[in-house]
DNA sequence: AACAATATGGTTGTTATGGACGTTTTGGTT
DNA sequence: AACCAAAACGTCCATAACAACCATATTGTT
């Protein structure tokens, strides 16, 4: 039984977003107009608002933000308990109860969680405590394993919704993670992100050699890759592996970000890069610096050109 | 783009388009009568407005476009094209298009076509091809990870819709790939086949190590466990650890299926099991064998969703 | 602190939209 | 060929979205 999930109505009116934004109609009117909300008009002039994107402008700009709760399900209140989420995610993964694990991610989205602060706040410490729960054995592989596989499940379901924004003119990005590194959220992590930037986001996803990230770079040429390194098996095989990637990188005029917990600052100093971040909050700055979103809204006098 | 699959359906109905448009049907019906769309009319007064003409109006001007892949590929049970799909599943990976397919899969699923057909005359051979591709190196190891990551998302999509049908009292069962393995789709496949026959299904994903698939068994006493082989790195070792495997399994009062491609019959000969089956389909029949479905009366026309 | 510039939010009359209704067509099954 | 339920039809109408306008709130500059 769907309970009124956006999938039912990916569009909404004037009046829902003005609720949701704390707004008047007559606000979400002007700023469809300016372009600062993108819409779309019925044949006889009715604006029809696509929900994700009333929830993107939320989730960046400082608005009033009364009462999203009214576009999604809601969590309680409409603040965000960041804590919270991350006790109720991690029960939910060690009970393998899908369910319950989808709505907490997906919730928390709708409700104005930036996608970064959900990896770096929520998924990244509860999958730490999975994982190390299971070196000190008081779980087993296999819940770490059922808890991987319920948390990709939830973040694919992101990922559609995220993807069913695609506007027509957006900076291309790759990412992946290296060979011999098997660990697969935390590529699809940065993907969410850049997808939640206004970016298209290609993730190639773990286990992917340089030599053909290269190769994928010459074919596609996006304007930034992004590289996960989760493990590193052969250090010196990599570095050297590395710099031939960002030779071909930076022959491609593609900004090169690169992070992840295996990326020691022993290893990173040896390392050319455009961006380091060991979260991905690092990740969503820099992808909006290089393409900043059309407008947001002003109050008051607008500065002097 | 899905050519030789959407095309021999060229009409659609206002329910359809009102759904492609995110508008109504009351509305789709006015704009028909006063000439914004384009239709023909059916003896009997119904309005069939054509595929291609609404896409094109979509486009060209500005109105909504709620999900335009439902536009791309509706068909019915009788004329699913199991080859048509597949070869237009092999066109949308190879590309990269993830819209494509998502529809593609989504699409034949809602049409009717057996979740094991998908998995064994569609996937399985698309996936083939694909790694065939790299490995004779008429495309790169990039697109077949592409591809894979697009096949797993679309994989993910039919797994909630699945989910979201569950019964109440629904038998368990449980699987995974072994330790070695990395291939993903197999056991997703396989999840996806049990979901559909109304089994609870807990995939553990792949590189599982066959003593925590034990203790899970011990822990969830599921009545049936699968194990995916695409892959066997140390045979010796493995075969040893499958029979302890299959012993406890033997002794919860479970029955397991194997298969996988790398499962060849030397191999096979060695293990102990209740069923094999290189191909999907057997896991299907055998687990509604186990767990045969009450059967509905089948009166009337049936819903096409 | 006063001013200018502009964003906001409420009015107006007008009209598109979408749900409800009972009826008819449709297409798959027996 | 008869049957049947899903789906489309036409009609009606309350709701809500539109454009245009104006008073007020907010903000940067002088």
């Amino acid at each position: 039984m769907s309970r009124g999930f956006a999938e039912d109505r990916p569009y909404i009116s004037t009046l829902e977003a003005a609720k949701a934004l704390g707004v008047s109609v007559s606000t979400i009117k002007r700023w469809v107009d300016v372009d600062i909300l993108p819409a779309h008009r019925t044949a006889g002039g009715h604006r029809k608002l696509m929900r994700s994107e009333v929830l993107a402008l939320a989730r960046q700009g400082d608005l009033p933000r009364e009462d999203l709760a009214r576009l999604a399900v809601p969590i309680r209140k409409s603040d965000i308990d960041v804590k919270a989420v991350a006790d109720a995610l991690h029960r939910a993964l060690l009970e393998g109860d899908v369910a319950s694990s989808r709505a907490v991610v997906r919730c928390s989205y709708e409700a104005g969680l930036p996608i970064e602060t959900l990896a770096d706040e929520v998924i990244a410490p509860v999958m730490a405590k999975v994982g190390h729960g299971w070196e000190t054995s008081q779980i087993d592989v296999w819940h770490e394993h059922r808890g991987t596989q319920v948390c990709t499940a939830a973040l694919f379901e992101l990922q559609t919704e995220l993807e069913r924004r695609a506007e027509s003119e957006r900076p291309l990005a790759i990412g992946a993670a290296p060979a011999g590194d098997l660990y697969i959220l935390p590529s699809l992590l940065a993907q969410l992100v850049l997808l939640d930037a206004g970016w298209e986001a290609i993730n190639l996803g773990g286990n992917t050699p340089l030599e053909s990230l290269s190769k994928a770079l010459r074919a596609l040429r996006p304007r930034l890759v992004w590289l996960t390194i989760s493990h590193l098996e052969d250090v010196e095989g990599f570095v050297s592996a590395y710099r031939d990637f960002h030779r071909e990188a930076d022959r491609q005029g593609a900004a090169v970000v690169v992070g992840g917990r295996a990326l020691i600052e022993a290893v990173r100093a040896r390392l050319p890069y455009s961006s380091f971040g060991d979260r991905l909050t690092h990740l969503g700055t820099f992808a909006r610096t290089l393409h900043p979103r059309p407008k947001r809204p002003n109050r008051g006098r607008p500065r002097k050109v």
